[in-house]
DNA sequence: ATACTAATTTGTAATCGTTACAAATATAAA
DNA sequence: TTTATATTTGTAACGATTACAAATTAGTAT
């Protein structure tokens, strides 16, 4: 019960700066065991196993207060489903038009579509950037 | 009426294999010359002036059946709003958190954070990759 | 321990973007 | 001019997410 994970998973989210309760420690440690990008729908019925009680709004709740508080990051690949990754370090997501599976590959600056695992065929490329451009940036600094 | 531009527009429609009716036409010219990364609700807005009876149905369909035929790219950078974009060359795109627009900046193979353009600062970068993973690309090879 | 307060969770209803569908319209062929 | 086909339109349905207020839980003061 209290082994080892489940105090490293306590630990993370203060850290964070959140409150471990049940809910959100399960739900975090789904995100650490399961690195394998879940839509919100795969998250809610496999934790509804553990946690009967779950709520669906408590899912998203807590799901936004991760991302804010930066230890989960939102999958945009798909306009129609949210996906969320609790690895928050600096990788690209490849998603395969066939099974639908989303897989990890190394992405650093200057990293080429050549990095994509062994195998993989590449049809389209997107790279999304976040921040401020030129005139916010300088309202901000003012 | 039958200006250089709307010729051009028309041109490119029927290459794609797509019948150039006047709501496509206006759609497609509207994103030509707009390369803002227009939400659908602002083209519809903007584009409901030029033809009053437009639905939007028909502009739901023909931005779907431009991706279809790969003469427009959908812009997946936030979840909750369709961007899209027909200029369909290898670029990046980076979405200001304070006054949200979506700029353009060059993207190709290799390339890095540095290319932004001046003055803008980055905050997250996300590198998306869709096509065909191992399994997949084998299953259809057999 | 009890009472009180604040934070969290839950269920339901509302909202928003998108798609389904069938009728109406326009285009093309016979 | 018929007839068939493709396109557009309006409305209804759908699905994902959020708003909201009641219920529950956790924390603090008495
Ligand atoms: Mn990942
Ligand atoms: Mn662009
Ligand atoms: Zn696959
Ligand atoms: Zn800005």
């Amino acid at each position: 019960m209290t082994d080892k994970t489940e105090i490293d998973i306590k630990s993370l989210l203060e850290e964070a700066g959140i409150k471990p309760t049940l809910q959100r420690l399960k739900i975090y440690e789904y995100l650490i065991t399961n690195k394998n990008h879940p839509t919100v729908d795969k998250l809610y019925s496999d934790l509804h196993d553990l946690i009967p009680t779950l709520s669906k709004t408590t899912l998203y709740n807590t799901l936004n207060l991760f991302v804010e508080k930066k230890i989960t990051v939102p999958i945009t690949i798909e306009m129609d489903e949210g996906r969320y990754d609790a690895d928050v370090s600096s990788h690209g997501h490849f998603k395969c038009r066939k099974c639908g599976a989303v897989y990890d590959f190394p992405h650093i600056k200057g990293t080429e579509d050549g990095e994509l695992p062994s195998g993989f065929v590449a049809e389209r490329t997107h790279l999304y950037v976040w921040g401020l451009c030129e005139n916010c940036q300088k309202n901000i600094e003012k």
